[in-house]
DNA sequence: AGCACGCCGACT
DNA sequence: GTCGGCGTGCTC
């Protein structure tokens, strides 16, 4: 006779599965893999994922326990979502219990039942109409008939109340028998609704190219859709969606972070009737729960969330969106570190069903897939309404002084634009007033005691911050190597820009954005009222406005400091540069009002930025792409990198070198096709008082990276070594730090 | 990761 | 005399 075993994958970081008998009086045909189970662990209960059924375990009889609880009947996600997850723990070398974890949201993970949370909803019942003699002298209920009977699919308490109709009212006409209530999810929707809300616009030629080649396919296919700023991407998503809702199917739309502006949702909101479920951070445990069961339930058309949404499960999947492929955001970077635009490339594989990668300015590994096939390439070049690209010009202020950031060329510039009643926008990519304190006698520079970095100043109130740990102090007095009282704050951040601009322009206002400025919830909206508005002024920012936003009064773009991206120690700086840069003049101009681009260099005749400003991102990609290919650097090889940091620096030494001899001992026997580089201090070494060391992996294949990091994982989760340290990998980092 | 067990310093 | 520091070991 034999018996039931349980592999169970928990939300652990030991990247293994853990055996249990079945719970006590379960019939064993009610267990399947994908449900999950309440298990005793050690001292504590966990809810983790039946992974797989079997009769025999490698553990002991007596040392195995009982589950505990089954707290599933059906799998708890779709099987290609499952098959994803389980991708997806083997392709990040990481635990299948804390991906899975990952995928679900709190309450699930937490092990409540998998049930919405049901609202009562008030309907008429047939033969109900507000002339019925039973209500005749009854104002209120007859009112509440006649709302009734405009909402056939039925009303909540709340929405009642709204009208002022009390509780007594209805359960009187419940008694009447000409209303009933009944229970519902939230997002249930139970007659078909129109599809669309709002006519869609009509596409030009080659918005309609685009669509016909996504609305011709079937299957997995990947788009890389590379359209110019204004060029109308938007559109194209919204039709490719009505053509998937059509089908009956759902539509999945990742957008990065900052992009989760209220314009973009709107515009999906007011588009369609269905449903849409936004995963957005102000959601509580309940409500996220209950949005991710009415996708997974099929309940709603359109899901729209970031980075995490991408485990969205949903029932009948048909499209996914990822817009600003290129963005950052779509890397986790802590804990299981994945790519949310990679997965979703996978996840659209296993679903079956296209997917669809935007950007004015894709990633060079995206582009790289369009040139050898792998993406279909489809491009929008021109501007709505015949707008013109913006005109970018190089300002070479080589020995010019530099006051708040700005040369003389460049605020005669400014005065220009906004002498004809439009608005600037000056993009500096550095927050704070200035990012350096000097003594002016002898040189010494304010560092952070636990960086190897230097103090930013901040101006009103004045102190002094560290923009790596976050640590504050006073500013000096004195310098405490000379004692000289002459400190001066050196070089300029959007603070003292804006400080600067305020002198300049006097009689116009200047709204600075950045972390600082818009730090308390709705700051940012209520600064960019004035923007919108539309008369004349000034907006100094950093990247926060180079996403999402559109400001078509403004017709200089000023960008202060080109070179950071030239000097970048990461080979991928030019490509952040060129794609930041591009975003940042896309946020001007109209069809009447072309926007002009001004950017202030060290480097005017540096070929990168006679490339970008001449011939725009294109060029710049493909002279980067090949820079890539010869260098031998990504997308043309693959890499891992194997991060360490502790307090103490020659425990990180020791791990990684115990890593590395282990890497090579493991090629020892194979052949050496995976480079190790290192270890070696991360770049800015000591940070919030940790030191911090890495080992880069690289290979001209993934196989063989895969394979020896197969290996190579379990002799670290045992060394030694590995136990006194902090360690992560990062597999495909997207940078270096 | 948790969580316990275990063996050495400053405190009511 | 104890409370508590974090080293080490285990979790089916």
């Amino acid at each position: 006779m034999s018996e039931v075993i349980l592999q169970v994958a928990l939300p652990s970081p030991l990247r293994r599965l853990f055996d249990y008998r079945a719970p006590r009086g379960i019939a064993s045909e009610g267990l399947r893999p994908g449900v999950r189970v309440r298990v005793p662990f050690g001292r504590r209960q966990l809810v983790g994922f039946v992974a797989a059924i079997t009769d025999q375990s490698t553990i002991p009889r007596d040392k195995l326990k009982a589950a505990s609880e089954v707290l599933d009947i059906e799998p708890i996600l779709p099987d290609t979502l499952w098959q994803l997850c389980r991708w997806t723990a083997n392709y990040y070398q990481h635990s299948l219990g804390d991906t899975l974890s990952c995928a679900l949201p709190t309450l699930l993970r937490q092990g409540e039942p998998a049930l919405a949370r049901q609202q009562l909803l008030w309907q008429l019942l047939p033969g109900a109409y507000p002339e019925h003699p039973a209500i005749s002298r009854a104002p209120r209920q007859k009112q509440a008939v006649q709302i009734l009977g405009q909402h056939p699919h039925g009303l909540s308490h709340a929405l009642l109340g709204q009208w002022g109709l009390q509780r007594d009212t209805l359960d009187t006409l419940e008694k009447k028998g000409l209303v009933q209530q009944i229970r519902q999810s939230p997002h249930h929707s139970n007659e078909p609704l129109p599809l669309l809300r709002e006519a869609p616009l009509t596409a030009n030629a080659e918005q309609q190219a685009a669509l016909d080649a996504i609305i011709a396919s079937k299957g997995f296919t990947c788009w890389l859709l590379e359209g110019v700023t204004g060029s109308g991407k938007t559109e194209v998503y919204l039709q490719a969606i009505e053509h998937c809702l059509r089908h009956g199917k759902q539509a999945l739309v990742l957008i990065p972070e900052i992009g989760l502006t209220p314009q973009t949702l709107e515009r999906f909101r007011q588009r369609f009737s269905v449903p849409v479920v936004i995963l957005h951070s102000g959601l509580n445990d309940r409500e996220r729960m209950d949005a991710w069961l009415a996708a997974r339930n099929g309940e709603v058309g359109i899901v729209i969330g970031t980075r995490s949404a991408v485990f969205t499960p949903l029932a009948n999947p048909g499209l996914v969106i990822i817009d600003e492929e290129h963005d950052l955001s779509y890397k986790q970077q802590d804990g299981l570190r994945y790519n949310a635009r990679d997965l979703a490339v996978y996840r659209a594989r296993l679903d079956n069903c296209g997917i669809i990668l935007g950007s004015a300015t894709p990633a060079l590994e995206s582009l790289h897939n369009a040139d050898t096939g792998r993406y279909q390439h489809l491009r929008l070049q021109q501007r709505a309404g015949d707008a013109q690209p913006p005109q970018m010009h190089c300002l070479d202020i080589r020995s010019r002084p530099l006051q708040g950031g700005l040369s003389q060329p460049m605020l005669q510039a400014i005065g220009e634009h906004l002498g004809k009643g439009n608005q600037v926008l000056v993009f500096l990519n550095r927050r704070g007033f200035a990012p350096t304190l000097m003594c002016h006698d002898c040189g010494w520079i304010a560092e952070c005691s636990r960086c190897d970095a230097r103090m930013t100043v901040h101006q009103s109130p004045t102190y002094l911050q560290c923009h790596h740990c976050d640590s504050q102090r006073p500013l000096d007095r004195h310098c405490p190597k000379c004692n000289s009282e002459d400190l001066r704050p050196v070089g300029a951040g959007t603070e003292r820009s804006e400080e600067h601009l305020k002198q300049c322009f006097p009689h116009t206002p200047v709204v600075r954005i950045d972390r600082d400025s818009t730090s308390r919830k709705q700051a940012m909206q209520q600064l960019l009222k004035q923007v919108h508005a539309g008369g004349p002024c000034l907006l100094v920012g950093t990247q926060m406005l180079a996403k999402g936003h559109h400001f078509p009064n403004v017709t200089l773009v000023a960008i202060l400091d080109a070179d950071g991206g030239l000097f970048s120690a990461d080979f991928r700086g030019p490509e952040r540069m060129a794609q930041l840069i591009t975003q940042v003049a896309g946020r001007a101009g109209r069809a009447d009002k072309p926007g002009q681009v001004l950017i202030q260099t060290h480097m005017a005749d540096h070929p990168l930025l006679l490339d970008l400003t001449e011939q725009g991102y294109a060029a710049i990609a493909h002279s980067e792409l090949a820079a890539r290919r010869s260098a031998n650097l990504p997308p043309f090889s693959f890499m891992a990198l194997l991060r360490a940091e502790s307090t103490a620096p020659e425990q990180v030494n020791s791990f990684l070198e115990q890593a590395s001899v282990s890497a090579e001992n493991l090629q020892a026997s194979q052949q050496l096709s995976v480079e190790l580089l290192g270890p070696v201090p991360s770049p800015m070494e000591r940070r919030a008082g940790r030191y911090r060391a890495q080992l880069l992996l690289q290979a001209n294949q993934r196989a063989p990276l895969h394979n020896l990091l197969h290996q190579l994982l379990p002799l670290l989760e045992q060394a030694p070594q590995g136990r006194k340290v902090r360690w992560s990998l990062d597999i495909d980092p997207l940078d270096m730090f």
